[in-house]
RNA sequence: GGAGAGAUGGCUGAGUGGCUGAAAGCGCUCCCCUGCUAAGGGAGUAUACCUCCAACGAGGUAUCGAGGGUUCGAAUCCCUCUCUCUCCGCCA
């Protein structure tokens, strides 16, 4: 969420914010605006009467220890009949300050002014492309490769659980665990501390990313036990540090975590969920930076070539777009995706998404950082894919295939086989 | 799953109704002293919100696991919940 302070001091730029993110009301800011109005009154009002009331509670003490009990008397008589007052108050303020927060939540982040405003896909900014996309027409799209060589069980996966629950089987479940291995090192090697994460979370961690209340449908819920199936480590890795305050030598953070990711992906269908193109189960290694808000761009621009290196060391072709602001999200401020080339489909996937929220994650999670002797800031936060599994596996079957339908073992993999061909 | 104990500031740990936002110790910061080291002396050291102020700052309110209750007044009494620890059972 933003600071209402913020919201107050820059009205316009939030109005904009919101436009340029494909909403056409903006009139919840001046809502907002007058919720906090009233809110504030309503504590003051209530602060104040409080302060009488204590005063005349500590007198009664004082008298009481004198032995002066009519006196005493007397002013029970008064702060008895403020109690009542005082609890109407309180519920006023509780309400309002519901009020408040409710709204508050609903505003989204403000993007970067470097992100191009936009409506959808077509007005990203292709932001670099590196290889040449592979146009050999006999290239197999990776599901009849690993149909062929039973590698990728769909259907047991339906049986056992259902639709977007593959099993993987033999050199391709090797592959996956190779790339994992392969890609926590490359963090590690970069600085980041390996994390394993919790796959399930409460409600408070998935409020603190923003997945509630903004995309509560992507995840699966565990209703007994009040959990969420995390839809990405960066739920929990992100959360690792919520509630606290870090210390300046702390800061920057970077944790590097492998889990699976869980999405319910409703209303998806055709090509875009043919083969391992889209799953509701799938691996994926996350990047989380926790930084000073001054190095958060910086920050950025590391994470992305970081995950940029990796499908270089992989020889994946790819293209890196910088997301306009009516399709990178609620909670981002700028956000890159990267797409690699997948031959035998003759399209892009998406594998990593590179974002700064800036504050707007950490201000909810109250995650902050002592900035100076008194002076505590609100930290920026950062994730990116490190990347995504089931859609590099695509690129790699589809891009190291040969005509007599063997696959090749990418150069930087080889430590982890000990042979060329899957 | 059964039985019991507990939850207080960065940490340890006092505190059973008012003068306790909280003793004491440790840690940390600044200052003083000592030729160095060791030791010693002094001051400071939670967070959120609100009001006033151009600012420095001043004042107020809340917070002793969470929520509710009793009371003029709650860290302290009552209720509910959560979590932690110990023992037993079960278990990769």
């Amino acid at each position: 969420m933003l600071d209402i302070n913020y919201i107050r001091d820059h009205k316009e730029t939030v109005e904009q914010a919101i436009v340029n993110k494909g909403e056409k009301d903006t009139s919840i800011v001046e809502k907002v605006l007058a919720a906090d109005e009233k809110w504030r009154a309503k504590v003051h009002e209530g602060d104040q009467l409080r302060s009488e009331s204590n005063n005349k509670s500590s007198k009664i003490g004082q008298l009481m220890g004198q032995g002066k009990k009519e006196e005493a008397q007397a002013i029970i008589k008064e702060t008895s009949a403020m109690k009542e007052t005082i609890k109407e108050i309180d519920e006023d303020v509780k309400a309002l300050r519901k009020e408040r927060d409710d709204l508050l939540l609903r505003i989204p982040n403000v993007p970067h002014p470097s992100v191009p405003v936009g409506a959808t896909e077509d007005d990203n900014d292709t932001f670099k492309t590196w290889g040449k996309p592979d146009e050999r027409d006999w290239l197999k799209p990776h599901w009849e490769l690993t149909e062929r060589h039973g590698w990728v069980d769909f259907e047991r996966g339906v049986k056992v659980t259902g639709a977007g629950f593959p099993f993987y089987v033999g050199p391709v479940a090797q592959l996956q665990r190779a790339l994992i291995n392969y890609f926590i090192n490359e963090a590690v090697k970069n600085g980041y501390t390996e994390l394993q994460a919790p796959y399930f979370v409460n409600e408070d961690s998935a409020r603190g990313t923003g997945q509630i209340p903004d995309k509560e449908d992507m995840m699966y819920v565990i209703p007994r036990d009040e959990f969420f199936t995390i839809p990405t480590a960066e739920v929990p890795v992100t959360n690792f540090h919520r509630d606290e305050i870090l210390e300046l030598k702390e800061v920057p953070k970077k944790y590097v975590c492998h889990t699976p990711c869980w999405r319910r992906e409703a209303g998806s269908y055709g090509k875009d969920v043919r083969g391992l193109n889209r799953l509701h189960q799938f691996d994926k290694v996350e990047l989380v930076k926790i930084v000073k808000p001054e190095d958060s761009y910086d920050e950025l621009e590391s994470l992305r070539v970081h995950a940029e290196g990796l499908l270089e060391a992989l020889e994946l072709p790819y293209r890196t777009l910088l997301m306009c602001t009516g399709d990178m999200g609620f909670t981002q401020s700028k956000k890159y995706d990267l797409e690699v080339w997948s031959p035998g489909q003759k399209r892009w996937l998406e594998v990593s998404s590179c974002s700064n929220f800036e504050s707007f994650q950490a201000r909810r999670m109250q995650l902050r950082y002592r900035k100076g002797e008194k002076e505590i800031e609100i930290v920026h936060t950062l994730n990116g894919s490190g990347l995504a599994l089931p859609r590099v596996v695509s690129a790699i079957l589809e891009t190291y295939q040969e005509e007599n339908g063997r696959v090749r073992v990418p150069e930087v993999l080889k430590p982890f086989f000990n042979r060329d061909h899957l």
